[in-house]
DNA sequence: TACCCGAGTCGAAGCGCTTCGACACTCTAT
DNA sequence: ATAGAGTGTCGAAGCGCTTCGACTCGGGTA
């Protein structure tokens, strides 16, 4: 391997104007800086990645710490991994990508060893035990999502919230005076976690103020219990006209089960999703839809970071609100709904 | 941060006796053991990842080079990254994650830099660039998938030949005489991914060989595209009553798409994906499938690259059988299609 | 002319760890 | 008694980089 000492020999000056050329960090004249670049490229230096951390204090990496756990919709996770990789890079920095099974103590492995400089946290419980590590660790961590008690930490999320109310609003617009929330796996409501249950919170309050019936339910990713809970659901609320969805893998079978159900998407019933575009320009009839940005979280939960390294402050939480497309699945309300709320 | 030396001053010893007694490489005293470890934990002492890494020329981190392409099945995608990453650290590695647009100069990046001990590359295609650069560096590499050209590599892949073999044979052992392998999307055979080539090669010899027919078409993710394929497909050959179904998101919709042109599964027409056992055990009816052991694969590329840093020799090809696992979805061929072949 | 200042460069001191050789013992075998 | 072979421990020399202080050399100012 060609160190530094090599490349400073080679263009005959001292290794620190040899680091000085690359780290821009103090002035070097023209000539010398292209004699060294000559150089650099002649041997083929890079420079060692763990000298350079060492001796630094920066390892120019991130942590990102990924779910692994059951009923997550796994594209979705993958999006945001992308981005955060993606934008790491365009930053010069790689990306540790760590599981949340380590649990708390995987966080403190990596932030006290100096592995990385920073840690980009997904899929944040209200509760969630990792806050508190967080807090105390010597370096600058990002949570996408939020938990209750947020004081101290920077989040960024989707505003769920207000997602589940845009899609009561839009429903209610129609004239549908009777809707229901077909929901995660019930496993993530039980652990508590934060997009599932503040959409429930958004979807509730709205359909309150709106004054229609908002019924909720978790729903399971086998076909046979779409198919159930659908079932029961219309069974115990026949009036329903209008149906959001937030739970990607099933939205394709649900279409199916409706169909099978003799309820015609949008004629009978309206359904509107909490979901990647792609997914709902997929189906026939294409989803009406609040899109899921994790591109833009991603690569803001990066830059955020990023910042926060360089010193400087960056907000406590940053909400993004929803943007709700309108397609070929939400239409007025059937004539006969109007009484039945 | 506390350092070794403050772990030594505290327990009255060494540096150097810490350290040998953190790593083993040397005996020390139980006595002396255990004072040093009760100063370890009573200061919550970590060693410096970047101080060992230059010290020992070992950074304990494994890089995982993931696609982001179109047509990848993620979730199948992500099942590898959870294997390798919860494989690594049982070995007491981490892993950085690479995507792989950085291309070929993104392995010479972390690799000469010493970011990394070592490599798992995925989606490797039939002419990798890669491969040239992965057979020069100078750490020990494992591809997920297999080039044509694999001396010197060390690969491990699921055996798609016997893959798509199997299938055809379980059909043809059902009395099925007419079969059609409904793949991935053009794009991925475009850039000849091997998995999907073997899996045609493998049908296709099968079909030979047994002596029946076998169509083979790409098929893209859309609702649209299914049906129209698989309507074009039928027109072609009325006969078919066997198929085979490499291509994951599209295996929900494709169902439907049978049911919508009248076809009974597995009465009319018996299906065989090859996928992960969860998703073919979610449809209904439950498929038969060959199973895509990405667990597997995923931990013994870990496995064969620790093997390979401790100077130890790994075969360079590892191809495991397929396992067909025959559920709701084969059945025998109705009795009309004896003719037809 | 004497002085100061900024630009450009160098040397050396770390960063926190691993590892090699050396040293001081304590046992056995002579 | 005494060489030889282990044990257990220490000190110091790096690993390859960054960074601080200091130095030199013009050119502008007083």
């Amino acid at each position: 391997m060609v160190t530094i000492a090599d490349v400073a020999r080679h263009a005959g000056v001292a290794t620190s104007t040899v680091s000085y050329v690359l780290s821009g960090k103090r002035t070097i004249s023209t000539d010398t800086q292209e004699r060294v670049q000559r150089s650099v490229r002649a041997l083929g230096y890079r420079p060692n990645a763990s000298a350079r951390a060492l001796a630094s204090q920066r390892s120019n990496v991130l942590a990102l710490v990924i779910p692994l756990r059951t009923g997550m919709h796994v594209p979705v996770m993958m999006q945001f991994a992308t981005a955060v990789v993606t934008t790491a890079r365009r930053f010069d920095h790689d990306v540790l990508l760590l599981t949340a099974d380590e649990g708390p103590d995987g966080l403190e492995r990596v932030a006290q060893s100096s592995l990385v400089d920073a840690l980009v946290v997904m899929d944040i419980e209200l509760h969630d035990e990792r806050g508190p590590v967080l807090r105390e660790l010597p370096m600058p961590s990002v949570l996408i999502g939020y938990p209750d008690e947020a004081d101290g930490l920077t989040c960024i999320d989707l505003d769920f919230v207000a997602a589940g109310a845009s899609c009561v609003d839009h429903l209610a617009d129609l004239g549908h005076r009777s809707l229901a929330l077909l929901g995660t796996p019930s496993a993530v409501y039980e652990r508590q976690t934060g997009f599932a249950q503040r959409t429930l919170t958004g979807f509730a309050e709205a359909a309150e103020r709106r004054g229609v019936l908002g019924v909720e339910t978790p729903c399971e990713h086998t076909f046979d219990a779409i198919l159930t809970t659908v079932e029961q659901l219309l069974d115990d609320h026949p009036g329903i006209t209008g149906l959001v969805v937030q739970n990607e893998p099933i939205i394709g079978p649900l279409l199916d089960v409706l169909r099978r159900l003799g309820r015609r998407v949008p004629e009978d019933m309206s359904l509107v999703a909490i979901c990647a575009d792609d997914v709902a320009e997929r189906q026939v009839p294409q989803l009406s839809s609040v899109t899921i940005p994790a591109e833009r979280i991603g690569a803001q939960a990066v830059e955020s970071l990023i910042t926060k390294l360089e010193g400087s402050d960056v907000p406590g939480l940053t909400l993004l609100p929803p943007t709700l497309t309108a397609r070929g699945s939400t239409g007025p309300a059937p004539h006969g709904d109007l009484t039945t709320a």
